[in-house]
Formats: C-alpha cells, sequence, structure tokens
DNA sequence: GGGTGCCGCTTTTTT
DNA sequence: AGCGGCACCC
C-alpha cells in the first residue's frame, strides 16, 4: 500500500484490520464484519482514500440496499473528499438510472413507470384473464411472486416454462409470458425489472458490458450477503476487465432469502473471484460483552455456518434480560414503563430506545402503552402513507400524465370519482383494446366506436381520455401544482367529502399531506418533474422516512432494523411461531434465517438488551397459550430470567390496564408453574414419557402427553399441543424434551 | 348497467 | 384497512 498526501486522518483512528481494508488497492476483496465492528466506516474511509489515491470519482460505484443507507455513505464521504461524478446508491436506483439511460438500447421508452407489488398483483391479475387458467385457483400475488423469484434468478419466461414441472409453476409457466408482454404494453418495469433488465444487458452484451466495466472501475458492494441472483450478476459483469469489486457483508447477517438473496453468494466468494484478498473485521465497538456473548451463543447454533466470534472492545455492561409476561398489554405496558422511568429519571432520552419486532401487525399493544403512559414513539413503516387509497388515487392520475400507456393506474382512477363507468363497460373496453393491440387509453378516446358501449358511458370514457390529455403537459412542471390541478379538474376533494362524514377528514388530510410533500421534493429537486417524483416516492422504502434526531422511541420490524444500532433495544414477542416465524418451522434452513434475524436485532443493542415474551397472546382475534422462543433457550446461562405476573395466582392487580392512570403493582418472581395435568390413561410398559407429561417439541412447542401405546419401535405418543392441536409420534422417531412431570 | 353496503380475507419479512 | 365478491336497489 502507498500512502498518498492528506492520508493521515483517514486512516488515523482506524485498527489494524479496517486499515488494510480502506487501503487495499486493486483486485477483488472481501470483508467479513461482524456487526458494529466500523463497515461503513470502511466504506466510505475507502471510496474518500481512492479519490485521495488519483482515482477518478466517476469510475467509482458504491451500493447499498437502503436509500437512507446511500444518503448517509454519501454524506459522510462527502466530509472527507470530493466525491462529484462517484455514485453511491441503491441496486435499485442504480438499475433505473441505467435503464433509463440505454432505454433506446433496451427497445423501452425512457419514460417509464415503476410498478410496486400492489401493481404488479393487478397486473398478473390481468395476465391470467388472458390465460386459460383459472384465475379463483391462484392468486395473482402468489403467481406474482413466483414471477418475481424467477427474474431475481434470471430466469426469462422460456427458462422458466422450461424447467416447470409441478402444477402450479406450469400454470406461472403460461402467465409469465402474458405478464411480461403486459408490462412493455403498459411501459411498465416492475421491481425486479430493475435488477433483471440492466443484469442481462450487461450479461449478454458484450460491448455494453466493456463499457459498462471501463466506466466503473471501483465497485463497491456494501450488505452484500443479501445480494440475489441478478444483483451478483450487475456486480460480476462490470468487474471483468477492472476487477476491482470490493465487498463488505456478513453471512449472519443474511436476512433477505424470501426476496431472492442467496447466502452463497458471499460464502463463494473467493472461489468465484480466485486470489481476492479476504479480511476480517471481528471488533465490535457497539455492544457491551453481555450483549455479545449472548448474541454469540445464539448464532453458535445455526449449522451451516463458519465459526467466528465477536470480540468486545466495550465494558461487561448489565446482563441480558428475558422477562416473561401474562400477554401482551402487560408486556407493552413494561416496555413503556420502563422507559418513562429512565427519561424521568433523566438517564436517557426517547430516542436512546427502540422496540424491534418481527411483524408489523405486533405494534398495537405497544402504541396503546405509549400513549397511555405519554410516550412519544415513531413507527417505521414509510409505506402506510402511500398506500393509502386517496393518494395511491392520486399517484395512479399523475402516472398517467407521465405514461398514458399505464393500463394497471387506467383501471384505477377511471372511475374514480365514479364517472359512470362501471364493470361491464370496461370489460367491453378491454375486449376492444386488446383486438387492436391499443392501450385503454387510447380505446377509451374513441370509445363512441365501440359496439356495446352505451353513449352514456362512451361519453364518459372521451371525457376522460381528454382530461387526461390536457392535464399531461403539466408533468414537466413541479408535481405539487400537477397535484394540485389533478384535485382541482376531477373534484376529488368533493368525492371524498360526500362519502362518509367520520373517515373523510383523514383522508383530506392525506391528500394535503401528499401535496405538502409533492412542494418539499420540488423544493429539494427543482429540476425534477412529476416522473422524478414518482420514481421517488416508488422506490422509498420503509426505513428512509425514519428521522433518527426525532425525540421519540422508534419501533420497526427486524428487518428494517438492520444497519441501524440503538443504546437500549427491546425485543418483544418472542415467541415459537412469531420468531421464530410459523411459515419457518418446516424448513431447518429458514430457521437458520430467523435465527440469523434474532441475532440481528440482539446487536443492534449498545448497551441494554431487554428480551420478553407473553404467556398469552391475542392474535387474529383469538387468544392462545404461547410457547417462548426456542432461541430463548438457546442464550447462556448469565442472562436475566424473570418472570412476571404469573396468571394462575390470579394475584395481580390490572386495574392500569383500564384506566388512564398506571398504578404501582407487584411483581412477584416466581417460576413458572406446570400446567395443570387432565389424568389420562396410564400405559403398562416402562417409557421415558407417562401421559401428564408436559413436553417440549422443537417445532410444535409446548404440549401434554395424551397417551403412550404399543412397544418396541412402534411405540407410539399422542401429545396434545398448546397452540397445534393433537399430535401422534413414534417415540424412537420424535425428539421431545420432558419439561415437566405433571400429572 | 351502475352504485352502494356488507362480509370475509388478507400479511411475514421488502427494494 | 383495503378490496373483491355478492346481494340489492335505482
Amino acid at each position: 500500500m502507498q500512502s498518498g498526501p492528506g492520508d493521515a486522518p483517514l486512516l488515523a483512528d482506524l485498527n489494524d484490520a479496517q486499515r488494510q481494508a480502506v487501503t487495499h488497492l486493486d483486485g477483488p476483496a472481501l470483508i467479513l464484519a461482524g456487526p458494529g465492528s466500523g463497515k461503513t466506516r470502511v466504506i466510505t474511509r475507502r471510496i474518500a482514500w481512492l479519490i485521495n489515491q488519483g482515482v477518478k470519482p466517476w469510475h467509482i460505484l458504491a451500493i447499498t440496499f437502503t436509500n437512507k443507507a446511500a444518503g448517509e455513505m454519501r454524506s459522510r464521504v462527502e466530509a472527507l473528499a470530493t466525491h462529484k461524478g462517484a455514485i453511491i446508491s441503491t441496486f435499485h436506483s442504480f438499475g433505473v438510472r441505467f435503464m433509463r439511460q440505454h432505454a433506446a438500447r433496451l427497445g423501452l421508452e425512457p419514460s417509464f413507470t415503476i410498478y410496486d407489488q400492489t401493481d404488479r398483483a393487478r397486473m398478473t391479475k390481468i395476465a391470467i384473464e388472458d390465460t386459460k387458467i383459472d384465475s379463483n385457483r391462484f392468486s395473482p400475488e402468489a403467481v406474482g411472486g413466483a414471477i418475481s423469484r424467477a427474474k431475481n434468478h434470471l430466469l426469462s419466461p422460456e427458462r422458466y416454462a422450461a424447467e416447470a414441472r409441478d402444477f402450479f409453476a406450469r400454470a406461472v409457466a403460461e402467465v409469465y409470458p402474458r405478464y411480461e408482454k403486459r408490462m412493455r404494453d403498459a411501459g411498465a418495469l416492475d421491481f425486479d425489472d430493475l435488477l433483471y433488465w440492466p443484469a442481462l444487458a450487461l450479461r449478454n452484451d458484450a460491448s455494453l458490458r466493456a463499457e459498462c466495466d471501463e466506466r466503473w472501475r471501483y465497485v463497491l458492494v456494501d450488505e452484500y450477503q443479501d445480494t440475489n441472483t441478478a444483483q451478483y450478476a450487475i456486480a460480476r459483469n462490470l468487474s471483468q476487465d477492472h476487477p476491482n469489486l470490493f465487498v463488505v457483508g456478513d453471512p449472519d447477517q443474511s436476512i433477505y432469502k424470501f426476496r431472492g438473496s442467496d447466502i452463497r453468494n458471499i460464502l463463494d466468494f473467493e472461489r468465484d473471484y480466485p486470489g481476492a484478498r479476504v479480511l476480517h473485521l471481528s471488533d465490535n465497538y457497539r455492544s457491551t460483552r453481555h450483549i455479545l456473548r449472548a448474541a454469540d451463543a445464539l448464532i453458535a447454533n445455526n449449522q451451516q455456518r463458519k465459526p467466528k466470534k465477536l470480540t468486545p472492545r466495550d465494558r461487561d455492561g448489565s446482563p441480558v434480560e428475558v422477562v416473561t409476561h401474562d400477554d401482551q398489554a402487560r408486556e407493552a405496558e413494561g416496555v413503556a414503563r420502563l422507559v418513562r422511568q429512565e427519561v424521568d429519571r433523566g438517564r436517557r432520552s426517547f430516542r436512546d430506545f427502540a422496540v424491534l419486532l418481527r411483524m408489523n401487525a405486533l405494534t398495537r399493544a405497544f402504541e396503546q402503552a405509549f400513549i397511555r403512559n405519554k410516550v412519544p414513539f415513531q413507527i417505521v413503516k414509510g409505506l402506510a402513507f402511500f398506500d393509502r387509497k386517496e393518494n395511491k388515487d392520486v399517484i395512479a392520475y399523475l402516472r398517467l400524465m407521465t405514461n398514458p400507456r399505464d393500463d394497471v393506474s387506467f383501471l384505477r382512477v377511471v372511475n374514480e370519482p365514479p364517472r359512470g363507468v362501471g364493470a361491464t363497460t370496461l370489460e367491453r373496453l378491454q375486449e376492444y383494446a386488446a383486438s387492436r393491440e391499443a392501450t385503454l387509453m387510447a380505446a377509451a378516446a374513441q370509445a363512441e366506436f365501440i359496439a356495446d358501449i352505451t353513449p352514456k358511458a362512451a361519453k364518459s370514457l372521451v371525457a376522460f381520455a381528454r382530461l387526461l390529455g390536457e392535464l399531461a403537459p403539466l408533468a414537466e412542471g413541479p408535481p405539487h401544482e400537477a397535484i394540485t390541478k389533478v384535485l382541482e379538474r376531477t373534484r376529488y376533494r368533493e368525492s371524498v367529502k360526500s362519502k362518509d362524514a367520520l373517515t373523510d377528514d383523514d383522508r383530506v388530510a392525506n391528500i394535503e399531506e401528499l401535496v405538502t410533500a409533492a412542494r418539499q421534493f420540488s423544493e429539494a429537486n427543482p429540476d425534477s418533474g412529476v416522473a422524478g417524483f414518482l420514481e421517488n416516492i416508488t422506490l422509498a422504502g420503509d426505513i428512509d422516512s425514519y428521522d433518527t434526531r426525532e425525540e421519540s422511541v422508534t419501533m420497526m420490524t427486524l428487518h428494517a432494523a438492520k444497519g441501524l444500532e440503538f443504546p437500549v433495544v427491546f425485543m418483544p414477542a418472542l415467541e415459537q411461531g412469531l420468531l421464530p416465524h410459523e411459515r419457518s418451522l418446516n424448513s431447518p434452513g429458514d430457521v437458520e434465517e430467523e435465527r440469523r434475524l434474532c441475532f440481528v436485532g440482539m446487536t443492534r443493542a449498545m448497551e441494554e438488551l431487554h428480551l420478553s415474551c407473553a404467556r398469552m397472546r391475542e392474535f387474529r382475534g383469538r387468544t392462545i397459550y404461547t410457547v417462548p422462543s426456542m432461541f430463548l433457550g438457546e442464550l447462556p446461562g448469565e442472562v436475566r430470567r424473570t418472570e412476571r405476573g404469573v396468571s394462575e395466582t390470579g394475584g395481580h392487580d390490572a386495574a392500569w390496564l383500564d384506566g388512564d392512570t398506571p398504578v404501582e403493582r407487584r411483581e412477584p418472581a416466581r417460576p413458572a408453574p406446570g400446567r395443570p395435568a387432565s389424568p389420562a390413561a396410564a400405559t403398562a410398559a416402562p417409557c421415558a414419557y407417562e401421559a401428564g407429561n408436559i413436553v417440549q417439541h422443537d417445532s410444535y412447542g409446548l404440549g401434554q402427553v395424551l397417551e403412550v401405546s404399543g412397544h418396541g419401535a412402534t411405540r407410539k405418543i399422542r401429545i396434545r399441543f398448546i397452540t397445534q392441536g393433537i399430535r401422534t409420534f413414534l417415540v424412537d422417531k420424535v425428539a421431545l424434551r420432558k419439561v415437566a412431570r405433571g400429572g
């Protein structure tokens, strides 16, 4: 490594491994970076260092997974070096830029619309109806998901069809080409297209590939463990002639398999790039020893994993807490009280706390508890706002202004507000459009010539087409003006107001908020028109709306928390079926991913980590008895385990749950009692288990033995599980743990 | 032929 | 919370 001018401040506060990573010059490099090991710092310093070494900024491409991470990286590099010309963006934003730039070469209009998963489902539904497949048999979401996975694996419709074996795959194989045709005709790309087409173009067009490889000589990829096949292909094809691919990641934090990421990309890096430099960042600067030991112990249970340890740099801190509550209301109340108390004592501020959950649906109880205790909070879930019906409607108008071929948006708002265009008319219109290979907008403009469409409906359709034609020029101007005009011309506000007096205030407020969001966007991006605004909101993720400076407790999913850190982390609802999630229990590989998810959550904590579960949980309208997460059993003995409440005693005071004023209550710390046992038939033969025993099964959770029958290899055991009903197993084959003798 | 109101289903995680 | 499906009314 050479040292250039002004390197000292870039390298001074780095440890040995970090410095080696930053100053790695040419050739592929894999940086295995555990949580809290300073990987963002390594990437940003490296970009600055490369520029200091004389690498031109426009030869640098740094890719992250979220817009927020990209923005942060950009501002951090900015503080270190002039990087004008370097691209720091997400894979998807890079894909958009690539597609717009090479649209002509790819046979695409540069004014394409980007479809989100909701739009994808609608288009999939249309495509299913194009085929002879029974549309009730397969949901558009399921088929759309399968198409998405195919694209993530770079499978074209032809290749997918060649490999389709089972009934479902054969149906998807029918729909996939129809979907693609429909998308192309609508001038639309889905999220996966933003990776799929660039990946294919780079793979198949040698001159384009060489041109891009030459342009981006230094490619850096963050969170490499989460790349899918398409992303892998993009990175690989940009790193042939200039094989300076620098990837940073942690196999233990791979949590996006469901959207196609392939952990083998990082595990096989050395095989794919012979001679790659491999560096390990294992010093953890984030968390206390207690937290790291707990996280280490948990992740060590994964079989498909290279062993590695996190080296703490910090003090011991306080032990990791595991608390069992009676139900989710008390669990949430416990969190809210602790936050309140710490803030009241002046020891913490609200923004020091985060509540990390497996599912968005679990936030309810916490919202209520925080409100009750006057604890300010924010939920990181940006989708909710732009997903509101009224906003989606307005957005559909904007899309039609920039791209009149967008059939999905057409269908969404052609009768919104109501214009007297019903299902029958639309069916006729679609038939007509299909027979002439025309877009719905074009067909609407000539609706008066379509047989079987009533004159009244035809008039409405023509007026609608004319309206959009008149609005279209506004797409070049600032988006908030376009929205204002849309609302005015469609009288959308008025139509909302006349519906339901109770909710319409909310809806109108949402529309106003959309106008504000558009105005803010215009101010920040004065040169962008409506198309830029649409692109921005479609590609914005939940985490992008998260404000770290806000004085409030943060609630978010474990997935969204990746890359973040908080002084105090709560991880509630650690129950079998939630984490690990029910749908992962059938496959050991999926359970390992759930364990990684738990690991990611735990390693967000800097000083305190509070894990909890509830004995009872209301979910989808039913109350179920829960089983503590298997992951809690994998933590070391040093964690502090506490039982609160204990329903069976009936001794606690629940008054605080109903009133506004919290009442202090006793915290009897006592062990959980065994479940009441029922008298069951005894068996003659000696056996490790007998009726009444309380047993733990790896997947089904806690249950009570009802009966043991037979003998030898055919001895059977019948168990009633708390959540999964009655099951029968062969005693010799089933993995059970006796928890209590019971009866 | 279109509009309206009610029911039940949906969601695990996301760019 | 939204939305498709359905029944019922205009």
